[in-house]
DNA sequence: ATCCGGAGTGGAACCGGTTCCACTTTTGTA
DNA sequence: TACAAAAGTGGAACCGGTTCCACTCCGGAT
């Protein structure tokens, strides 16, 4: 096991001074001459010198790296955003520190506290909706703040990426307005989230449009956390009027929702008709393949390394930004016309 | 936008040397009298003050980090078990890197020479097969290696984590010969790996147990990389005489090969039985549901850290170790009697 | 009374980079 | 040719921890 060499081997090696080696090895920190940088870059390469990032981050005071906070990788939705962040930061050069939060606040706050000792100097997060104030001091020590997909209302600073959530929801319940449903379910996020809301909004403009009134049992805002998706499917199930069709908006209970439709073994679409908003590789293997609303991954991963790339090089104006793409609605088999719906 | 305190301001506040301070951090790195310990918490409390980890590991010549290197995150599998890691890391203090190669050996290459500048102590792998020696130059370096799922043969000197490869593969040919099945499948990773090898070993001993030639034809070991799995679906649906089930014994080409069948509409189980090395949430809810070698993704996890911190905390003795875990057969419906099967 | 050993403490070197600054050499321009 | 500006270089401080070591106490054993 031998010991890697440092700056000073090389700077011996190549008769220079480190500092020379040092603007060799940043190229606009200052001059140094073409044949020196030759010897310099020579002896890097024969010695295999590789700079260490502890002193270089110790000494800049902040890390190339960027921490990013996700419920869980077990869902495929935050699985492939990982995935494309991961991919996307590597190609600036920047690395991940995966946190998963379980959506639990105090995983979370653990979690950033963590990321604040390796000096990370940019984090993506979803958020579970807790830790304010932690929010607020991270930013407040310089560190930038990308939530993607959600948001939280009282933290009216920090920079968002998250798909057209008006839009989305109006689209997909216009969908299936058009094909005669009345009621329709609609299982999203927490009221108190502003995507939340907005998906809800969404939902209740299709139906204004279409001069149908909303019962409000149908919307279901359910908490991130836990199976509570999965409970909202089963109540709206057991439903005197049951709902004909199903729009599961929340990305971090489709999973549940989905296993608990089959598991009660309800037809699709003949009994239920379905959308979800999710667009992993799975849900298109299904029988019958889910329609669903498709979160385009990679704007969301680009944005997101794109906004905290800008702040950590102070491109940015001031001010929070708030980014939303386009989603698309892709129709697949999971949705039938109202008259074709067995009432069960 | 404030400054983090430093030790030296905790030590100036609570009125006494930087070295009492690291000493109270550091609980067995010496003696502190119980009176200024308490002072001394009391400020680094007052003061919010949390060691930095950059200059930790400058000083200490190596990171609490370990480094995740797994093909991609699209994958539940790899998904999976990237959560039970960090999760499991979490709760020994440590945080996890986490890289991605597209089983692309120059991206492996670069995601290690990144690991290696930021001083990880450990590194979990599943290899894309290349880098030989850059995988032995890193535990020349003092990196703890594991792999995990995988293995390389040339390297004989790592620890490896995984399933009892060849007691899966003569398991679930087994179950297919029990069913009355002559003509099985195999697709799994490549004979270069010994995981490869010990799956092919276990279908062709199952083989013989029940006095059944093999048809080398049947057996693809194909890459890791990229759509290896689809192809050889489409190409052993394809032959004259084809087979009446399939074992994809390849964790990374489970997807492609599910893809494939669902795309050729080939009837499962009525035209071919599947079992899949894979159990991932989403198996379960197709039509019909698969059935599948399970792998005991907790285990997986938690020995690959337990070796990592073993060999850290240099708790193990010399010579790589080979962990194998069980793992369940799961039968659901994806497998029908020879008898039932319509040879198309 | 004297000596010894261990608890407790602080000073300072060290980890391996970056950066500021003073200094020398080259280059360009009047 | 003279002089200012720019290019090139190395020394040393610095980032914020850890650790070694010297030193001062103190109690207990001789």
């Amino acid at each position: 096991m031998k010991k890697a060499p440092t700056i000073r081997d090389v700077a011996a090696t190549a008769g220079v001074s480190v500092s020379v080696v040092s603007r060799v090895l940043n190229p606009d920190s200052g001059p140094v001459a073409p044949a020196k940088r030759q010897d310099v870059l020579r002896v890097i390469d024969e010695l295999g010198y590789r700079p260490r990032a502890a002193a270089r981050e110790l000494s800049a005071g902040h890390a190339l790296t960027i921490g990013l906070v996700v419920t869980d990788l077990s869902n495929p939705f935050f699985a492939r955003l990982a995935d494309r962040i991961v991919w996307e930061a590597r190609s600036h050069g920047i690395q991940v520190v995966l946190m998963t939060t379980q959506e639990d606040p105090h995983l979370e706050a653990d979690s950033l506290d963590t990321l604040l000792d390796r000096s990370v100097s940019g984090v993506i997060a979803t958020p579970t909706g807790g830790n304010i104030e932690k929010w607020a001091r991270l930013q407040d020590l310089g560190v930038n703040v990308v939530f993607v997909d959600r948001t939280i209302d009282e933290l009216t600073d920090v920079d968002v990426v998250s798909i057209e959530n008006f839009d989305s929801a109006k689209r997909s319940t216009e969908y299936l307005i058009g094909l005669g449903h009345t009621r329709i379910a609609l299982v999203t996020g927490p009221r108190s989230t502003s995507t939340g809301r907005a998906r809800i909004n969404g939902y209740r403009a299709a139906h204004q449009d279409a001069s149908l009134a909303v019962d409000p049992l149908l919307i279901r805002d359910v908490p991130f956390r836990g199976d509570s998706g999965g409970d909202a499917v089963g109540s709206l199930l057991a439903m005197p009027q049951p709902p004909t069709c199903l729009i599961v908006a929340n990305t971090a209970q489709v999973q549940s929702s989905v296993r608990r439709l089959v598991q009660t073994g309800i037809r699709i679409p003949e009994e239920l008709s379905v959308i979800v908003f999710d667009d992993n590789p799975w849900t298109e293997l299904m029988s019958p393949p889910l329609s669903v609303i498709r979160q385009p991954l990679d704007m969301l991963a680009v944005h997101s390394l794109e906004l905290v790339l800008g702040r950590m090089q102070g491109k940015l104006s001031d001010g929070p930004r708030l980014i939303e793409v386009k989603a698309d609605f892709l129709a697949r088999n999971s949705c039938a016309p109202l008259a074709q719906t067995a009432i069960h």
